[in-house]
DNA sequence: CGACGATTTGAATAGGATCAATGGGAGTGG
DNA sequence: CCACTCCCATTGATCCTATTCAAATCGTCG
């Protein structure tokens, strides 16, 4: 059952810079058997292990990627519109890596695998803007996996509040995206420590009011964190 | 200057599955312009935040790349013939995140980065590739990040002993193929941390003398390290 | 108001890191 | 061939960090 994108929709999905040079054919083609579905909150939309049948594409809301192993699980980025996730699975045709469950009301595109590789394959523009899409998610995970193997927790939670800063504008009033238990996981550790780690900040300047962090000294806290572009770029 | 490859390293390179598929011209034309270089062991090749002046393929020998945080530095990986590395960087012109030094005597070819992205402007072949090796490589560092995140260094070392185990043909007989010290910093831990995770381990038929390692209860040790697909596989 | 979930705090424990000291080859030079 | 040295690995002791379990608090939503 196809549900027909709203014409609304189509502009951002086609703006994606994973789309912008794709060709209108294949674009068209891709869409017309692509699903655009609204899900609720905290739906489980893929599990890893699964298949892979469908790229998806956050048009509206917040999907979580997290894994499981053993009893634990941990989160593993959280995609917001416009962005896409797991492509890589769906151009290997292969298993997914990790599971996806929404954290909100969302709208999300689904293209179906085979439609992406058909494009990829007939589509030279198409093929060039996925090598760059991926280059930059594999820098990203080399990224997170140098934070989590060179940092401590306190490290790490004191570069994600200085980054946080910068994304709303510097203005040393943070609001925290996500929930204390979602970015604890994000910075691998449990809800308690983050509460501790915290704590271990406000000599830094580092104050909390539920998901509102006021950072006064910014200098101070940098001195700690060690902020690195290296790491801590969302760009390059 | 340039060094000439010697036409019996040229066919290797021509069948990594980055280049199977590029077209002969522009394989010649990066051939080229490219250096194949003998280095002695422990020469430190790129360093994280130098522009990526080069596509590195190792030819013969191994490379270790690891990166540097603060005083701290850890193994990211280990790149043995005939593998590439820092592909990434390369397409996207990008500096590159992660540092590379030889582990041994190796013979590495360089190619420019400008003739690498030629190629992936002028041969739809080659574009094709290198997103197949971007995907794969992408997923192996989320693989490798999942297991940092949901497992104790105990059972890291565990799967990645099993591991090594079946890449050896599962004789249950393995030779560590790197010194402790590297193969602690790819788990994560301290050279300490590692020599008292093989002694958790002698309970689960663990018998280490040097650089050999015999598990004489693989069934045990299966029971305690929970390998999971989706994780240790290195393919997929 | 009452219930529920999320967060925080406390106490005890476990896991890992650090520092220090000892053993054990591999390679060097006598 | 042996003594010496150096580096790596191991072991012990201690410290610090993080997890676990438990309980209290807070806020939100019916």
């Amino acid at each position: 059952m196809v549900i027909a994108m709203r014409p609304s929709d189509l502009p951002e999905v086609r703006a994606l810079d994973l789309f912008k040079s794709v060709g209108d054919e294949q674009f068209s083609t891709m869409m017309q058997a692509s699903y655009l579905q609204t899900f609720p909150a905290q739906v489980e939309l893929i599990s890893e292990g699964d298949p892979a049948d469908f790229l998806y594409i956050v048009v509206e809301g917040c999907v979580e990627l997290f894994a499981r192993a053993n009893g634990r699980e941990s989160t593993m980025g959280m995609v917001r519109p416009v962005g896409s996730f797991i492509l890589a699975a769906v151009l290997k045709d292969a298993v997914y890596l990790m599971s996806a469950r929404t954290c909100q009301r969302s709208r999300l595109l689904m293209i179906p695998s085979q439609n992406v590789r058909e494009a990829f394959e007939r589509d030279e523009a198409f093929a060039r803007s996925i090598v760059v899409e991926l280059a930059s998610c594999y820098r990203s995970v080399v990224k997170e996996h140098k934070d989590l193997k060179l940092r401590s927790a306190v490290e790490r939670l004191a570069n994600r509040l200085l980054r946080y800063n910068a994304d709303q504008g510097g203005s040393g009033r943070v609001e925290l995206p996500y929930g204390k238990r979602t970015i604890a996981s994000m910075l691998a550790m449990t809800p308690e420590n983050l509460s501790r780690a915290f704590n271990t900040l406000k000599p830094y300047g580092v104050e909390v009011d539920g998901a509102t962090v006021r950072l006064t000294d910014i200098t101070s806290l940098e001195t700690l964190a060690k902020p690195n572009p290296l790491i801590d770029d969302r760009k390059t």
